[in-house]
DNA sequence: TATGAATGAGCATTCATTCAT
DNA sequence: CATGAATGAATGCTCATTCAT
């Protein structure tokens, strides 16, 4: 068949989705104009109707392609056969290196999450469920103090990480890397006062 | 002089700062029209160009009137001679209350802060300063863990406790009041696996 | 009766007819404010419909108010008992004169004469009629050339005396009085070719 | 190329310059409405904003084609290698066609010149420059009278001409087409009293 | 499939005018 | 009579979406 016609296409509609997600990090959903991921993408405004119904269709493929590549990568991480505190490390060095990589798309779908668009809780929906089930092996395992909720306390380390990052980005000047991850994995395993057990 | 137009006109003015309040909060400021909030306020489009001079003053006028009663709610607690563990137990109880309270405007100024507007980012920092001081104290006195960056320790605590409410807020029978003051104190307190010392 | 009160009407009267002027001339009717004339004239918006059923209503009043000025001007210089080219002087000092103390008000109402309104292309006409009068006598008298259309040579006159002041008001230093009033002079009289007979 | 796409964009553009110089002619600048425009056009309000950044673009464009239209008109009479007197004539027999023709543009443009907007200024300047020219060569082959400024006297004909003009069309039924170039020709040459040298 | 000119509903803002005080 | 807050129709401009080429 028209195979070179096809990888045409998916070409395209790989640079819409690259490009929508660069232009609706930068200036949300309400804030972007269709004609500016167009541009971005080099290609003309109608084309982009013909790979996505609306405006929201391409931000909800972007925001999919966003939660696919977190997940995955905090996923990978639990493939790991480490202990407990060094995989807890990783995780952290993960969702750093992510909000450095990907900067206003991270805040977009992580730190000021849950906006508007469902889509938009489902990505923190889902980390904060992988969180959850990391931490019922905690408590089975012994590294989580007992009798707490873990669906509220997955929250509050969630928006802990996210905020701080946000944050630090910023300006990144603020701490190095290495007191930037210190400082999340402390809080979320110690908080302000606790010691270690 | 004219007080008795003049009391009129600082009420129509408090009309559409609640009104705005209310909207903004509902749908951000891009999302919002100007005449939903004129017909929330009870007045014709017109008058809200009467009293700012244009969307972005109102909203900013909405925003400092919220930061006023944040700030001056959390500074409130402060003033109370009592022992750090049970001033921190009616911070918590006032933030739950007024993210009860006010529910989307809570999440547009705290839960999801930061957005685009530097008034919303205000916000927040002037939250984050109170928790550094009231930190800066506990170091002195003993109750904070020693060897932390207090400034980075403030976000993950506002980013903790704010991003829970929010997840609450969705759903507040996913926790009764208690169990929620408590889990916001004992993870901002102890993280998930600290011990009181 | 209230003869104070009657007083302090007349005045304020005046004081938005002078205020409209300005700001008339400066901006057109159109491009005027209401709110600036009323500002100019250190009243509340409200008082000018006390005085005037609307903006044109003040409008035509400005114009009526300079027509007075400009005719008034002109006839004064009729009643001089002097001579033809005398006079023809004294009659383009008057409107330089008027030009410069005006300014922007000549040419509302002289230069670009003739906008929308009627009320503007009845000042133009008056002023053309005395000419035709003036023109009149002086085909009697013998100083103007036999066999032409007076009410066109008129306008002519106009047209010309007219457009250099503007556009000298543009850039005084473009010409001194004595060379502006010469020219003006001369060129009604004899033209670019002309001589004196 | 798409050639038959740009030919239809090309006519669109035409047909809003056209448009767009009848409505600006009846109206002005500040008192036409785009969608009145639009409407005179047969194209939808938004279409003119693919052509034209905003309503003063379009006006600019509307001057901009129109002095093109006028200047050309007078240099090509200035091709003919005809007599002083003859040449003359034909200029003024131009401008009166070119009067009859755009009506309310050359009142526009001309008769009121130099609104507000610079561009209206630079047409009438070009006109004025023109003559100067004219005027120049006169001075060497004899025809002008000696002492005159000629850029002053430029602006007298100028606006003697223009404003007769503007006169006229009020009312073409007050003079014929022959008497109306006799005196538009006889007042620039000779004025109010002068005689042929 | 890609294009981009055309569309037109939607919106923020302006401003002449009114009217309760 | 003077005031100026309130009014709301009117307007310029935007932008997601369509469709002829």
């Amino acid at each position: 068949m028209s195979n070179q016609r096809d990888q045409q296409k998916q070409e395209t509609r790989a640079r819409l989705i690259e490009a929508g997600a660069k232009v609706f990090a930068e200036r949300g959903l309400e804030g972007t104009r269709i004609g500016d991921i167009a541009k971005e993408a080099g290609v003309a405004m109608g084309t982009l109707y013909t790979h996505f119904p609306d405006k929201e269709a391409l931000f909800d493929e972007v925001m999919r392609a966003g939660k696919a590549l977190i997940i995955d990568g905090i996923k990978a991480t639990y493939e790991l056969d480490v202990e407990h505190a060094t995989r807890d490390l990783l995780v952290m060095e993960g969702v750093v290196a992510f909000a450095e990589t990907y900067g206003s798309l991270f805040r977009l779908m992580l730190a000021r999450g849950g906006g508007e668009d469902p889509i938009q809780r489902e990505v923190i929906d889902a980390v904060t469920e992988l969180r959850v089930k990391e931490f019922e092996e905690g408590r089975v395992v012994g590294w989580v103090r007992p009798g707490q909720n873990l669906k509220a306390v997955a929250r509050c380390e969630v928006g802990a990480v996210f905020h701080l990052l946000d944050w630090w980005l910023d300006d990144p000047a603020r701490m190095d890397r290495e007191e930037l991850i210190g400082t999340l994995s402390n809080f979320r395993r110690f908080g302000l006062e606790g010691r270690e057990p």
